[in-house]
Parts: structure tokens; sequence; C-alpha cells
DNA sequence: AGTGGGACCTGTCCGC
DNA sequence: TGCGGACAGGTCCCAC
């Protein structure tokens, strides 16, 4: 599921559960994800107290009592439920609390809440893409994970200006740089192709074309920025999108996926008012990119 | 520097 | 119904 409105939506399912909880038992189902666990996974949770969950980019972090920060990120198909009460799969539980498909819960995390209560996070994830690992918090800005992560599209930092001269020199299309972690880190296939849509930018054009010669942020560079961070806010707000699984820890649906103005709509009519072109699909580094030839320049 | 391909995995859908 | 191929929200690595 994972762009980071889903990732924001994810860690906002978890932290009333998982703020001030204790990991009573960490229950690693398998050797791997995406990487190997770390040898020690279980024993340096087991005991630890979770105080706060943030998100960095697609990655949620876990901050734990011990100075270790649990690093999660949900690759291509992982997702997270909460199962609160004492039994985590019994029989009568809500329909939400079992599993589509066990054998791919691999990791659940038992819990004591702050309350008091017993809860279970449980971890799923099909194709494995995903990973989780713990690093020292004290070391963590630096680790390799995170030493090239790109500016947080949602801070205060993403403004047209930025975003120019983040771009300036560049031939890659726009499509690829938005997509580049390295430079905003967050964003997606989707969320870029309709942050492009949204600012009417042909996601061909080349990256470096949004500086003026005066270096000044161009009229595109701004409206690609104002985009970006509109799109993701109304994401965030519509708790992401779904497209085939689950996307919050309650089991229920993102609903922004209906609000799509190209993603998956190849060969549907442009929502810009006044234009009269079709949704394009095409495949940009092996990635499909949807576009309105027409409108978006 | 940039691109294209393949790799990592499983599930689902579509056409024959 | 079965089978093969294409495709999927991410990222890394290698060859040109």
């Amino acid at each position: 599921m994972p762009e980071l409105p889903e990732v924001e939506t994810v860690r906002r399912g978890l932290a009333p559960v998982m703020e001030g909880a204790r990991i009573v038992e960490a229950e690693q189902r398998r050797p791997n994800l995406r990487f190997d666990f770390p040898e020690d996974f279980s024993a340096r949770l087991e005991g630890r107290r979770i105080e706060a969950l943030g998100r960095r980019a697609k990655y949620l972090l876990a901050d734990l009592s011990s100075g270790d920060v649990l690093v999660m990120h949900l690759g291509m198909s992982g997702s997270f439920r909460v199962v609160e009460g004492p039994d985590t799969l019994a029989p009568g539980d809500f329909a939400h609390a079992r599993s589509k498909n066990p054998r791919h819960d691999h990791v659940v995390l038992h819990l004591e809440t702050a309350d008091g209560a017993p809860a279970h996070i449980i971890y799923n994830d099909p194709r494995r893409f995903g990973f989780m690992t713990l690093v020292p918090r004290a070391g963590l800005e630096a680790h390799p994970l995170f030493a090239h992560l790109g500016l947080e599209p949602l801070g205060n930092a993403l403004d047209g200006a930025w975003l120019a001269s983040a771009f300036a020199g560049r031939k890659t299309p726009l499509k690829a740089a938005l997509l580049d972690q390295k430079l905003i880190a967050g964003l997606g296939n989707i969320y870029v192709c309709e942050a492009l849509w949204r600012a009417k930018l042909s996601p061909m054009r080349a990256a470096g074309t949004l500086v003026t010669r005066s270096g000044k942020p161009s009229v595109a560079a701004v409206r690609l920025a104002d985009a970006i961070r509109e799109v993701l806010a109304e994401a965030v707000a519509a708790g992401g999108s779904t497209l085939r699984d689950h996307a919050r820890t309650d089991g229920s649906l993102g609903y922004f996926q209906h609000s799509f103005a190209v993603y998956d709509r190849e060969d549907e009519p442009c929502r810009h008012p006044g234009c009269r072109g079709t949704i394009a699909r095409t495949v940009q580094s092996g990635r499909s990119t949807f576009h309105c030839r027409t409108c978006q320049r």
C-alpha cells in the first residue's frame, strides 16, 4: 500500500495502541523479509517500552526505551492489523482481525498497552519487499537507510524555490526526479502522477526546465510544489488510497483512490475543466505513468 | 549523469 | 477450467 499518505495512515492507526505500550513478546515467524532480521531481533524488543511512533518518508519509526529504534518499511504489500484483547485470533474476533492470508503474517508484537490491556500488532506482507530492523537512535540519521533521504514533502521547506534549485541542471524527466527519494522522500508512483497532473506538467519534461534564467523559481515550479503538498495532504486526510487490500490498521479502507485524476484511468477523459484530452498510459523507467497529453506540458 | 533491464516475491486478473 | 503473461503502492544493483 505504501506511499507517504498510506504510511502516515498506518502510523496514525498504530500510534494509539503502540505509544506507551510494553512489548511482552515479539514473534518473528521467518528469518527474513526483504532483508534478514537482526539476529537478536526479538530479544532487543521484548520487555521494551515504545515511547513514540514516528514516520520519516515511507519508514515507520518506533522509539524504544532501550535507545533502539524499530525501523519498519512496508515495501509494496506490507500491512499492519491491530487486534485488541487477550486472544489474537480467536474464532469470535471481528472479521478484520483475522488475516485473509495468515501464512503471510510474518511478525506479531504482543503488547501490554499504556492502559495495561493486551493488544497485538500483526505485520502481513505477501511479497516480502518490506523489512524491519533495529538501529540505535543516536546513529539513525547517519544510517545508510536515512543518510541520503531527501526532503520531507509535508514539511515547510518544500516550495517552488526549493524545487527549482533541487532540479536545476537535471535532464532526467520530472517523473523520475520526483520518484527519487534522495531529492524528495515519500512520493511514489501514484502521487507523482497525480501531482504532475494537478500542476499541468508533463512527466516527460526535463526536471531542470523548472528554473527560469534569472534563477528564480518558475511559475511551473511553484505550481508543482503546491500540487505535491496538496495531493499528499488530501490523501492523508482521506486515510490514503486502498487499491487491492486493506490500508488501515482497523481493516477499514482509505478512500483517496476515488479522487485519482489520472492513476489507473487510461483512456478515460481528463478531468481538467475545458480539457478534451484522454489519459494516456506510458512506461517510464519500468513503471506506469498516467498523464494527459493535452494539458500536461 | 541518465536509462534500461533485471532482481527480489506473491497474488490477481485477463485473454486464449 | 487451465495456463501463460502482464501487472502491482518499492527499492537496489549492474551494464551501457
